[in-house]
DNA sequence: ATGCCTCAGCTCCTGAGA
């Protein structure tokens, strides 16, 4: 089973190199952020004649998930049950007896405002449910654009951008919280490049010169970290014309 | 440089992203 997340920065601009993409690396899941459009421009169609069955939490100009599957997805859920959020952050189901949640994290903008107090709080209330549904759920994937480094290893600039966005030690104690509840880092179950990264900024060449950071995540329970055969960065579309700013980030399990 | 690039929208500028 193969299961990747990608945000692709508005699906309006994006969708033919997801169907690119897809029709390249086939997975069986796919969660997708930042759509940045409403659920009736939603294209179901497209994705129904390349083989996926389709679940959206769209929202207008902003956020926006969505959940592809080859096999039906069943008891789909929409954000973070007990944490009201005006935002469409999450989409989560059940896929071949797994539990996937796919999300996309809070910016937070800059410590201190109240961007990243938002932020602190919905990972509170993220890592609540997610406690719950490991136990209803021990088979669960929890993959997305976390908007949280885990260490220096995943910033280009780890003396320039220290205590900045993504890189603060409260962002990154809410990343340790939620590894504490039983997940794993699986892109670091395996050897990688150094300086593997999954977003880099658009302005100032920042793909060509890898000046990056990893911020989209994939993490795997307890149950499923003996499953897991690989787990990679696909750069490759980042080299797209309009690429989006993140790159996808695939995991393998038997 | 509170910028640089890209996207959406109350679209020819602004807000937000990261």
């Amino acid at each position: 089973m193969k299961l990747a997340t990608w945000n692709v920065n508005s699906l309006t601009v994006r969708l033919p190199q997801v169907l690119d993409w897809l029709a390249s690396n086939p997975v069986d899941v796919l969660v997708l952020q930042e759509l940045k459009l409403t659920d009736d421009k939603f294209p179901a169609q497209a994705f129904a004649q390349a083989g996926y069955a389709a679940h959206c939490f769209g929202q207008k100009t902003y956020n926006g998930v969505a959940l592809l599957s080859r096999t039906p997805a069943t008891e789909v859920v929409r954000n973070i049950p007990g944490f009201a959020d005006d935002m469409a952050r999450v989409i989560s189901a059940e896929v071949s007896g797994v539990r996937v949640i796919g999300g996309y994290f809070p910016n937070g903008q800059a410590p201190g405002s109240d961007k990243f107090e938002y932020k602190m709080n919905w990972l509170k209330g993220l890592r609540h449910w997610v406690r719950a549904e490991l136990v209803s759920h021990p088979k669960l994937v929890l993959m997305g654009d976390f908007n949280i480094t885990f260490d220096d290893a995943d910033v280009w600039d780890p003396v320039g951008l220290k205590d900045t966005i993504h890189c603060t030690e409260e962002e990154r104690y809410h990343l340790r919280a939620l590894i504490s509840l039983g997940l794993h880092d699986a892109l670091r179950l395996f050897p990688q490049p150094e300086k593997s990264y999954s977003w880099w900024d658009y302005r100032d060449f920042g793909f060509r010169r890898n000046h990056g950071l990893r911020i989209d995540h994939i993490l795997v329970s307890n149950a499923l970290k003996p499953l897991v055969t690989s787990c990679a960065i696909d750069r490759t579309p980042r080299k797209n014309e309009r690429p989006s700013d993140h790159a996808p980030v695939l995991v393998e399990l038997l």
